[in-house]
DNA sequence: CCTGCGCCTTCCCATCGTTGGAAGGTCAAG
DNA sequence: CTTGACCTTCCAACGATGGGAAGGCGCAGG
């Protein structure tokens, strides 16, 4: 299989095949004697459990530790598991991040008519010399940790 | 004020409004005969206006458009609640997305031993041919649209 | 055999928002 | 006058991705 070959199998472009190469996130391909590179089905393999990864927001790094665990039979579940929930905790934080920018937005919005005239709540909010978070953010907005959710 | 000064008046770093000097969101700043920035309580009205856009999520590019919209006093507020709510519908988006991935993981992991053996659901489930999400995404995942929910 | 087309190769550049550093000028206090 | 804190510009990097140029390779049709 060449790289496009590849490429369309496993929906990554053939730009980050490479650059994975490059980064070291994968192995050097093996070469025809034209230079192309050539993948088997392990490398197949390979490439579909990075993009599965990369589906589910890991960065390489994480994707590189992942595909180590992976290839070590002797591993852990518990670090898979750890690198996995320790991503979750990330993926709430940021979600947390954006509901909060969101509410304010969402607050600032309910207060502007939204019509033709130019009288509007949410710039006069973004340029007062007070704070702009009005969230009724109220005691308890810390969830419960990720790690202790599924055990 | 010099260029450190408003730094720490408004939390964006002098490198930052070096930056967006340079990219044209804000205006040049006058220079003293030494070439150093010199800085109005104007600027620093600007600047805090843009750190909290900032705060909130907006692209640099909404931010530009806001301030435009912020320095017009004959804008429409519906122009305004327009980007905010555009925006608005970004975020949840983005936070949807997270929650799919996070969703995901939850469902593997919480079939991960998470002890010291090397089986691992979450490693075979990335590695197998099939699809990963086992998303019991039923139906309605599709929530009211943000521009509809604050009128 | 030549031509054309589609694939491959490497190399460089751009994105977006932000940070870091180097090399040098300015200012105010001691 | 020296010192240290500030300022200046310029250049590079991050992470993940896309775009494009310039040139080589492979195969099918004439």
């Amino acid at each position: 299989m060449n790289i496009g070959d590849i490429a369309k199998a496993t929906g990554i472009s053939t730009k980050m095949i490479r650059y994975y190469e490059e980064t070291g996130l994968i192995r050097p391909a093996t070469r025809a004697l034209s230079g192309y590179r050539v993948y088997s089905d392990n490398d197949l393999q390979t490439l579909r459990f990075v993009r599965r990864a990369r589906d589910l927001g890991f960065t390489v790094k994480q994707i590189d530790d992942l595909l180590t665990l992976w290839r070590d039979r002797t591993r852990a579940s518990a670090s898979v598991k750890e690198i996995a929930m320790g991503h979750v905790a990330a993926l709430e934080k940021k979600m947390q991040e954006l509901k909060d920018m969101s509410d304010t937005l969402l607050h600032l919005a309910s207060h502007c008519h939204g019509d033709d005239r130019p009288d509007c709540p949410i710039l006069k909010t973004l340029g007062s010399t007070e704070a702009v978070a009005p969230l009724s953010r109220t005691r308890d907005r810390r969830k419960t940790r990720a790690f202790d959710r599924v055990r």
